[in-house]
DNA sequence: TTGTATGCGTTATCAT
DNA sequence: ATGATAACGCATACAA
């Protein structure tokens, strides 16, 4: 059997006043004489009593928790997010509920549905990569829960949004390459629904356009399980080297197919980047310890936490409703390996 | 301003019965007439009428939430650990709540009473590296606030406990070492006062007595934060570098530890293994690839969330106080990376 | 079979 | 300056 916390009851009975008196001396109330409220203060401290958040819930019609939904928590990039999210929820009072969807359409819908019936006050995700209908989230957003989306947005929904420059960075990945010599660069990209993967794909094919590169459809492939499968992207990696023409380098669009070419090119003795060059998209501590085998592509996401949930939390706390949404894009940072340290370019 | 929900009291006006009645029929009682029963149920439905959980918890004294406390939640072992936890209390229908120490006493103690003034059901942890007061949680143990410790546990309180067999871990790696012809491995372990530093040098100085090398105090070097700064790593090589007979391998004891031993070679110019070996406790998700430079220690992370929440929950959900604790030890595995691919060994 | 009343812990409203 | 009461949404002991 559980300990009992001490209630304002406790309290009143205790020191022979009503629970109204006790509770507006705790909540240092100008209509309580000061005796009483020393009194009551004191005995309050000593007994180390907390005011009951879920009674208090009940009353206010708010969890003071917010919910974040995202596809894998084992997942560099995601705990770095949601590191930065429960950094400024803690500061502001806030608990931080998680949900996972595992790249999967009909988990995600029941983490929203979990999410919500636990009357989260506000909801921070970023889509499964399988999801093209928007349907539920659009619902809730009709339903005025308050939103905020990161890294996998959804255009259609107007609310607060937190991306990273996924354009800039396959642009300046790619052009990275190209200076470097290489001439024929393939790209594996994410699911193709994904907001992030078009503006990742935009930039690639701009780079090429910009230096006379041709885009040849052909170099460029999509992951559906966002390279979650080790075999989707070992298929992938199959079908771009079954060309006559074999590309020379390789972009990453993600973490996980950075990572699983890696095991890729290792399985099968194939040197990067001697034999081929690989910049990937990667959060992983350690990616900037990994080359001369790679560069890196690596996103704020810390920074993407902290700034959803000060914007989720703004949303949850204004009074009228939001009527300006902010799209903040952070930038993505390109990192190098040279002779001797990983150097940001 | 946010939809309002559908409560009893709304089904219960409509259908112009009292909220007993309404609450009954959903709870599918026995005393109540099919008729009944059926239009109420088909209303709810109709209205998607989903209980108030924070209601429930106020009248059940149960918030149906488990509180989780680690050091980092951006650190692979303990996001993989979440991801189990997280999996196994979504089953049984609660909520997991995140707190982070960041390695700080101060952090630990205010996030356990942060979680419970969340009145969680009970929580999961792993205690700081700078830990060395145990009062609070003593203390939130003896109000009867059912606890699972795992990983970095508390030797003195009486409850269940998951870890890794440490011992066996650092045996094995430095048995690895020796039989790879290493003659002075040195071990850079964390802070001292952690159960895992001491079972894993145990580990490393059985295995020394084991193959009659001497252990040599020099080349013991503790890292009070766990190596989360990388200042404090490179503080320890320079530390073991600086001795005339230098080491030819060294034992990394914490993930932070193992990365920073191989950022702090780089800097340096260090080759690995080649001027010096490194094997390392590390539940990164490329370490596998990162050889011939590294061999690694690996944790089964996500069993032990697992096991710690089904521990946690059936805790929770017994009636009587459990008078058998469990203290489940999982079996590291150490990888190896051959010419062509990593292998168990 | 159904309804009424009470309580979970808190605060707001209305007395006194 | 303090107390009594109602309300948040739900479940249940007790009446009818």
């Amino acid at each position: 059997m559980k300990f009992e916390a001490i209630t304002i009851k406790d309290i009143a009975k205790v020191l022979g006043l009503s629970t109204s008196t006790v509770s507006r001396a705790l909540r240092d109330s100008y209509e309580i004489s000061p005796e009483t409220k020393e009194k009551v203060l004191a005995y309050a401290r000593e007994m180390n009593y907390r005011p009951n958040p879920i009674a208090l819930s009940l009353k206010e019609k708010r969890s003071s928790s917010i919910g974040v939904l995202v596809a894998e928590i084992a997942n560099s990039f995601f705990s770095q997010v949601i590191n930065g999210i429960e950094s400024v929820a803690q500061e502001n009072g806030y608990n931080v509920i998680i949900a996972q969807s595992k790249e999967n359409h009909a988990k995600e819908v029941s983490a929203l549905h979990y999410l919500a019936s636990r009357s989260v006050d506000g909801i921070i995700l970023s889509v499964s990569s399988e999801t093209t209908d928007f349907s539920v989230i659009q619902q809730m957003y009709e339903k005025k829960m308050p939103l905020v989306f990161f890294d996998r947005i959804v255009d259609s929904i107007q609310t607060h949004k937190v991306t990273v420059d996924n354009f800039k960075g396959a642009y300046d990945a790619t052009l990275h390459l190209i200076k470097n010599g290489y001439k024929n660069i393939a790209c594996i990209a994410n699911a193709p629904q994904l907001s992030i993967t078009s503006e990742r794909v935009n930039g690639y094919k701009a780079a090429l356009e910009k230096s006379k590169q041709r885009f040849n459809p052909a170099n460029l492939v999509y992951c559906n399980h966002g390279g979650l499968i080790y075999e989707e992207v070992e298929a992938a990696m199959k079908q771009l080297l079954k060309q006559k023409q074999k590309p020379d380098a390789i972009i990453g669009c993600a973490d996980k197919i950075t990572t699983n070419v890696m095991r890729y090119a290792q399985k099968k003795r194939i040197a990067i980047p001697t034999d081929i060059a690989l910049i990937g998209f990667s959060n992983l501590d350690l990616t900037d310890l990994l080359s001369p085998s790679l560069s890196v592509v690596r996103q704020p996401a810390g920074e993407m936490g902290k700034m959803a949930a000060e914007l989720l939390i703004k949303m949850i706390e204004s009074k009228r409703p939001v009527s300006e949404f902010q799209h903040a894009v952070l930038p993505a940072e390109i990192f190098q390996r040279s002779s001797s340290a990983a150097k940001k370019i």
